[in-house]
DNA sequence: CGCTGCGGGCAGC
DNA sequence: GCTGCCCGCAGCG
């Protein structure tokens, strides 16, 4: 990890900090022309994006071509074609907050759909059959986190705004399997039925009435949310608990809520330990690595609902739970072999140990969102990153001089400074963070997917200008591009 | 049936 | 004008 350990020594005000390629490269997904010429690689897709982060991706990834994540994310007319926007839906939540028989909490994925949401919201939580409520978000200056694609070229740019203020939802792929396993077993008992209904044809008493009626009440996928993941990598004492099983079985019987199938998908995959998260976390722009949807309640907008703060502190909450989701679309194994590895622990570990050995700002110790005096740039950047329709080209302006004149200094790019928002000026515990961001990378092997080696970043900023908005004709716009050879750090 | 993207339209600022 | 949001539509699986 050449990046994080040399850098290590430096301030914060290094761009070195800033992990993910997408970072690295000044851009904001509203500039008429993104950086085409001066991608060297690409960005690994993270599923579970927080923060005011930007990502670069290959066009060629599957899932930022569907322009997935983790979040429930629903499309959002910002009438512009050309930069696809969503915004976060939240999380549903039992609106006891019942404690699932494993500690955790009933946390599920938010249905895309406005009229599936509105009878999701109907039914009931299937462990204690109180309704259901959905928790907006609202981690974007009181509006629902952002989410921004654009596809220019050979490459797929991201770029989130908001810090989600609520527990992670089902991921995508965990609802699909789930709802697929609910289809077949719906199929499958129906047949069991018929076939048991036809060996009983003596009218002698069976149990279909019973489990019919279970499984009317179990009808939606929702109530199964929670009890099976069986593609889910995690660790073997707990993946392996149901591996060789049917978990779809066990989630038709009620009784199995208390059974060994649910602890390993809640302590795995969906509960979120809310641990306390550094406002610095999307300052690295490591979402992946630091996608906690965690937060203390004080760093939430004024505005959002007062109720929704039990939520923070409740449930266990993976920071890196995103991360093993995320990867399972690719080839996750080996990445969570490195957590492993890392932490000695199980992944249902990962979070807690990353949070309190592994990171030294989960310790909720740390200025906040709110606490801090907003850096003048910020606030008069928040129109450039509240900007999602038409492009604004003032504020770029200035930016374009600092491209040329100091790129090196990439704190003082607008676009940087967006990006850190109102937390831009919270204290980080830099060194450390840096290294121990590097440690995990490393053993993550994440330094080959996204974090390019220092002598590695080539950039041509020069050509960073401001043209036509015709996507083609960025080449025409590059001059020569100038090395950037981060060892001088 | 639900997810996704598109686009018209409206309201607030 | 920008933004958030609602709505309906269509394509898809």
């Amino acid at each position: 990890m050449v990046i994080m350990s040399k850098s290590s020594a430096n301030s914060f005000e290094d761009s070195d900090c800033i992990c993910s390629y997408g970072m690295k490269l000044p851009w904001d997904i509203n500039d008429p022309k993104l950086p085409q010429q001066e991608l060297k690689q690409f960005d690994s897709f993270q599923e579970w994006t927080d923060g005011y982060v930007r990502f670069i991706y290959s066009a060629e990834d599957k899932n930022a071509q569907r322009h997935l994540s983790g979040w429930a994310m629903r499309n959002t007319n910002n009438h512009n074609c050309q930069i696809l926007k969503k915004s976060c839906l939240g999380v549903v939540v039992c609106s006891q907050s019942c404690v699932l028989p494993d500690g955790t909490k009933m946390q599920l994925r938010p249905a895309i759909c406005d009229k599936a949401r509105q009878k999701q919201q109907k039914k009931l939580c299937s462990n204690c059959n109180a309704a259901l409520e959905l928790i907006p978000c609202r981690g974007h200056s009181g509006y629902p986190v952002t989410n921004f694609w654009r596809l220019d070229c050979k490459a797929i740019f991201f770029q989130a705004k908001g810090v989600h203020d609520h527990p992670r939802p089902e991921s995508k792929s965990e609802t699909e399997v789930r709802r697929s396993a609910v289809k077949r077993q719906m199929s499958s008992s129906h047949l069991a039925q018929k076939k048991r209904f036809l060996e009983s044809e003596a009218g002698r008493y069976h149990d279909s009435g019973g489990h019919m009626h279970h499984l009317s009440y179990m009808e939606g996928p929702e109530h199964f949310s929670l009890i099976t993941e069986p593609s889910f990598p995690i660790p073997p004492q707990h993946y392996s608990s149901f591996q060789n099983t049917d978990p779809y079985k066990a989630s038709y019987d009620s009784v199995s809520f208390d059974g060994e199938a649910l602890p390993a998908f809640q302590k795995c995959s969906n509960p979120r330990l809310y641990m306390p998260r550094p406002p610095c976390g999307y300052e690295f722009a490591v979402p992946g690595y630091i996608s906690s949807s965690s937060y203390p309640s004080f760093y939430k907008d004024s505005n959002s609902p007062p109720d929704a703060d039990h939520v923070h502190l409740n449930g266990p909450q993976q920071n890196f739970g995103g991360l093993n989701v995320s990867d399972r679309n690719f080839d996750s194994t080996i990445k969570n072999h490195g957590w492993k590895q890392i932490f000695g622990k199980t992944g249902c570990d990962y979070g807690q140990a990353q949070t309190n050995a592994a990171h030294p700002y989960y310790n909720g110790d740390y200025s906040c969102r709110y606490g801090n005096t907003p850096s003048p740039t910020a606030s008069t950047l928040q129109t450039v990153i509240t900007t999602t329709t038409k492009v604004s080209y003032q504020p770029y302006k200035s930016s374009m001089v600092k491209y040329s004149d100091n790129i090196y200094d990439i704190k003082n790019l607008p676009n940087y400074n967006h990006m850190t928002d109102n937390t831009a000026e919270t204290i980080f515990p830099e060194v450390k963070t840096q290294e121990d961001f590097g440690v995990i990378r490393s053993a993550l092997g994440y330094e080959q997917d996204i974090v390019p080696t220092k002598s590695e970043r080539v950039e041509s900023l020069d050509a960073y200008r401001y043209g036509g908005c015709t996507p083609g004709n960025y080449s025409e716009h590059v001059g020569h591009s100038f090395r950037y050879e981060n060892n001088e750090y």
